[in-house]
RNA sequence: GCCCCAGUGGCGGAACGGUAGACGCGUCAGACUCAAAAUCUGAUAUCUGCAAGGGUGUGGGGGUUCGAGUCCCUCCUGGGGCACCA
């Protein structure tokens, strides 16, 4: 055996070893029980990024882990290959999407490799390739035979000087990135899907989700935002004509303290007012320009105008004013909201603001009300009773709107109505990169559905945008078309498909990726649900939202059966790393990677930052995560490079538990790669040392040579349970750093001895592998066995070994600790109870005072209340 | 603004209502070396004490419990998401 450790030879060898035995090729192999862990799958930026390595390492440590476990294993990998960066380089460089992204597609694969990842790469999936995106347009056809897919017009920021459409990511501060034109809401055509349809299901089956963190579970569920309420009508009459402005509330209790309505600028009503008003005009048009982002909506002063309309009180038959709002919503319930100012905090600051008057209608016992400081109890719910509300007045909330229900649905103007907060997905996107829209606009036969023998409508993969609206339009080859109703020319749809379509299904094409005549076949019913699903916590709606509904509607179109596409979900943290920057008088900061930069510490103790190139001062920004914006992302490939990837893994997996936050160390990484060392070295000398002798047999064994072996597993029944049910890789290589720690000290070089050492070493190497799976290859062979690790099993562990004679106990003295005693293991309470009592140091605290109380937990402590 | 999460030594973190700080980094001391690096050994929350010991301590305030870093309420700070970044 070597004496050195030779990260790259070591990698080299053992992944031409699995490379060359296909031994991560998954097959249906129904005689064994399937794991299907799945990583959720990079965008090509161009290089891998911390976030990636962190990712897929906790999911390959994983598979490994369940490979060991007797699990038919499946770990796929693919390119969510479509998206806005692609454009922004072409436009940056003048290379064609396709180009840049298949570059680094390319680049990325032998970054991947390079980790060691046990990946079916047969499985591969692209989904930019026409194989792939052929069937986001197939199942999309489906979707509008069904109804699941329809037509109508949505909200998109409009940059007038570019005149394209932008992303919220290319507005700043409610300009253009481009041009710095102020941005205006327009209303487009859009491609809808009806995921509205699916709330209900969406809601409720979260309860079937114990595998997914608490947290998901609750934002979904907010997003999805299920609120029981009423829906009624204010009758007005317009030229002549009876008609109804209808609102949601889920304060119907507070319905006797209306004193306006409010509408969103989008309302017709709003519309209908604006006519021969010049000024609400201008208001509305004001409400229509700037962003359709909800974040800054929400953020946004709120303003009024009034309409000059009334609307009547549907139970007081009063008149009420209607007012626009630049708060209130159209794509939220019906557009308008009741005002109710002394109950809510919104209506209560635009009546203040507009001086409106405020009518309290709720009470509750204790408070009193006061029209001139909103006080948080106004919007309680309980333990308020209704005043001022002739005969609703006593009744609790729930009461109340019951009663209040009734009496609407009696007068025919109202009922009790679920909403929903969640909209339906809008998929339309005015950009090239992307999944073509199958539509053929003909002047004769309107909107016609590209035919399924016509698919897929291929992209032209040969154009470079230039900011100035979709390339698309300004390409005949791809626009111009005959219409497939009527043969006539007509023109092709050139809108393209949200990126979340490519990434709400692809690991169900995974199961079928080699079918090029459908988009599934059974090989899905084997692999899903996936079993164990890894990815950033960033996700946690939209993209695991919009998987969910998509596996829904492929289940309903009879292509899959699964309910639920995740089963275990593991979001993990961020990887985070220090800022630098320099900001001149004039122009935009400049970031500084933070490997340009030295700390130095002057005379006084004072740490600085110092750019290396120049030796001149830059500013810190703290910490935050790794990004191209920031330019504090660390290459993962100078690392494996330097290091390898077992130390790039292990750190990973020690520095944070997954699901936290993980700060960039490099004294870190250094760390890591010396305990990598610290075990060949262990390995090599005990190999050197030569042959191990015959068997050991257990009841001959000394004291220590008990306690080594009891630690040996102790510490594998730990790594078992935190690889397995916990989750968690820290404390799993914590405890093995401990095991090691504990064989350097055991000195033993007696028969015995040295083959507990040969039994501590296998299981550790075993126990690592999933975790450094390189090096603990090289030691396997190394320590005698002729069998590769891959196909080893997870180690038992030896009852016998962990068995104990006697047991620590704490005692407690009024929950302070004040000692410790050792009692036989199985001592009876009485017995643990009676030693405690009688321990000097807990006599002494007790002294004088009567004993109150004594609590024994058995095996662990004794706490004496006195 | 709304929804979700996290705050523990000099730093990353451990503690699955029961010994706060495992493990690692850093720092200090020692060994080896002509020297340095690497490696190895030991110490390392804080105050008090010669020591044994004792006090304090998990962002702030309050509560539940025999016992709270852990559960509840509230406030502060930081992070994620808010529907066209992926």
């Amino acid at each position: 055996m070597q004496e050195r450790y030779e990260h790259a030879a070591i990698e080299a060898d053992a992944q031409a070893w699995w490379d060359g035995r296909r031994v991560f090729a998954a097959t249906e192999d129904r005689s064994r029980p399937k794991y299907y862990c799945l990583s959720m799958f990079p965008y090509p930026s161009g290089r891998l990024h911390m976030g990636h390595v962190r990712n897929y390492t906790i999911g390959d440590v994983l598979a490994r882990f369940m490979r060991m476990q007797g699990r038919n294993v499946l770990q796929p990998m693919g390119w969510d290959a479509f998206g806005l960066p692609a454009e922004n380089a072409a436009m940056a460089n003048g290379v064609p999407p396709a180009r840049w992204t298949y570059d680094n597609i390319a680049y990325m694969k032998r970054q991947l490799k390079s980790l060691g990842l046990a990946i079916d790469w047969d499985r591969e999936v692209t989904t930019c390739s026409p194989d792939y995106y052929r069937w986001n347009q197939w199942l999309f056809l489906r979707m509008l035979e069904t109804g699941v897919a329809y037509k109508k017009t949505g909200v998109v920021n409009w940059d007038p000087v570019d005149q394209t459409v932008l992303a919220n990511e290319q507005v700043i501060d409610g300009r253009g990135w481009r041009t710095g034109a102020l941005v205006e809401k327009r209303e487009i055509p859009m491609y809808y899907l009806r995921i509205t349809q699916y709330a209900d299901e969406l809601l409720a089956a979260l309860a079937t989700l114990p595998g997914w963190p608490e947290r998901v579970r609750t934002m979904q569920a907010n997003w999805i935002g299920k609120s029981v309420g009423v829906r009624f009508g204010f009758p007005y009459e317009l030229g002549g004509e009876r008609r109804v402005l209808n609102v949601f509330t889920t304060r119907a209790d507070t319905i006797m303290g209306v004193t306006f309505c409010a509408v969103a600028a989008e309302h017709p009503l709003a519309a209908h007012a604006a006519r021969g008003n010049p000024a609400l005009a201008a208001f509305i048009e004001e409400c229509k320009q700037g962003t359709a982002m909800e974040a800054e909506l929400a953020q946004q002063e709120k303003k009024g105008m009034p309409t000059g309309l009334f609307v009547t009180h549907p139970l007081t038959q009063q008149p009420v004013p209607v007012w626009v709002g630049n708060y209130v919503l159209m794509g939220y319930g019906e557009g308008a909201v009741m005002g109710v100012p002394a109950h809510d905090e919104r209506d209560f600051h635009f009546a203040r603001t507009y001086g409106l008057p405020i009518r309290q209608v709720i009470q509750k016992a204790g408070q009193s009300f006061a029209d001139d400081a909103w006080q948080p109890w106004y919007g309680d719910v309980e333990g308020t009773t209704c005043i001022h509300s002739g005969k609703y007045d006593g009744l609790g909330h729930e009461q109340a709107v019951a009663a209040i229900a009734a009496d609407l649905k009696v007068l025919g103007v109202g009922d009790t109505q679920v909403q929903w907060r969640l909209r339906d997905w809008g998929i339309s996107r005015q950009r090239y990169w992307g999944c073509p829209i199958p539509i053929v606009h003909c002047a004769g036969c309107g909107d016609v559905p590209v035919p399924d023998d016509q698919l897929p409508v291929v992209l032209p993969d040969n154009l470079v945008p230039d900011g100035s609206g979709n390339p698309l339009g300004k390409t005949p080859a791809f626009v111009d078309c005959a219409c497939p109703s009527c043969g006539k020319p007509a023109r092709r749809e050139t809108d393209t498909m949200d990126t979340f379509v490519d990434s709400s299904w692809y690991f169900l094409r995974y199961a079928s990726a080699d079918n090029a005549r459908a988009a599934v076949d059974d090989r899905a019913d084997y692999w899903l649900p996936v079993d164990q699903y890894i990815g950033g916590i960033e996700h946690a709606i939209l993209h695991l939202l919009y998987s969910r509904f998509w596996t829904r509607v492929m289940r309903d179109l009879g292509l899959v059966k699964v309910d639920e596409p995740f089963q275990n979900l593991l979001t993990q943290g961020m990887v985070l790393n220090d800022i630098y920057f320099r900001k001149p008088a004039t122009g935009r900061i400049v970031y500084f990677n933070p490997t340009e930069v030295e700390i130095k510490t002057d005379a006084a103790g004072q740490q600085a930052a110092f750019l290396k190139s120049d030796g001149a001062p830059v500013e810190s920004g703290g910490i935050g995560t790794m990004s191209k914006s920031k330019n504090n992302g660390v290459d993962p490939q100078l690392l494996v490079e330097q290091f390898g990837a077992d130390t790039a893994r292990l750190f990973m997996m020690f520095a944070a538990p997954p699901e936290q936050s993980l700060e960039w160390s490099d004294q870190g990484v250094q760390g890591a790669y010396r305990f990598i060392r610290r075990l060949w070295k262990a390995v090599y000398e005990h190999v050197a040392a030569g042959a191990v002798p015959g068997t050991a047999t257990m009841d001959a064994l000394t004291g220590e040579q008990r306690t080594l072996r009891r630690q040996v597993h102790q510490t594998l029944v730990k790594v078992t349970d935190d690889l397995g049910r916990r989750r968690v890789f820290n404390t799993a290589v914590a405890a093995v750093m401990e095991l090691m720690n504990a064989l350097d000290k055991f000195t033993d070089t007696t028969a015995p001895g040295r083959w507990l050492r040969q039994e501590a070493l296998e299981k550790v190497v075993l126990m690592l592998s999933p975790i450094v799976p390189h090096i603990c290859h090289a030691l396997w062979r190394e320590l005698g066995h002729e069998g590769a690790l891959i196909d080893e099993r997870w180690p038992e562990r030896d009852a016998s070994a962990l068995a104990q004679e006697s047991v620590e106990i704490v005692l407690q003295v009024n929950g302070k600790l004040r000692g410790r005693i050792v009692v036989p293991v199985g001592a009876s309470e009485a017995d643990v109870k009676e030693a405690a009592l009688a321990d000097p140091a807990v006599m002494r605290w007790v002294e004088g005072k009567p004993i109150r109380k004594v609590i024994v937990v058995p095996g662990k402590l004794v706490n004496v209340v006195a």
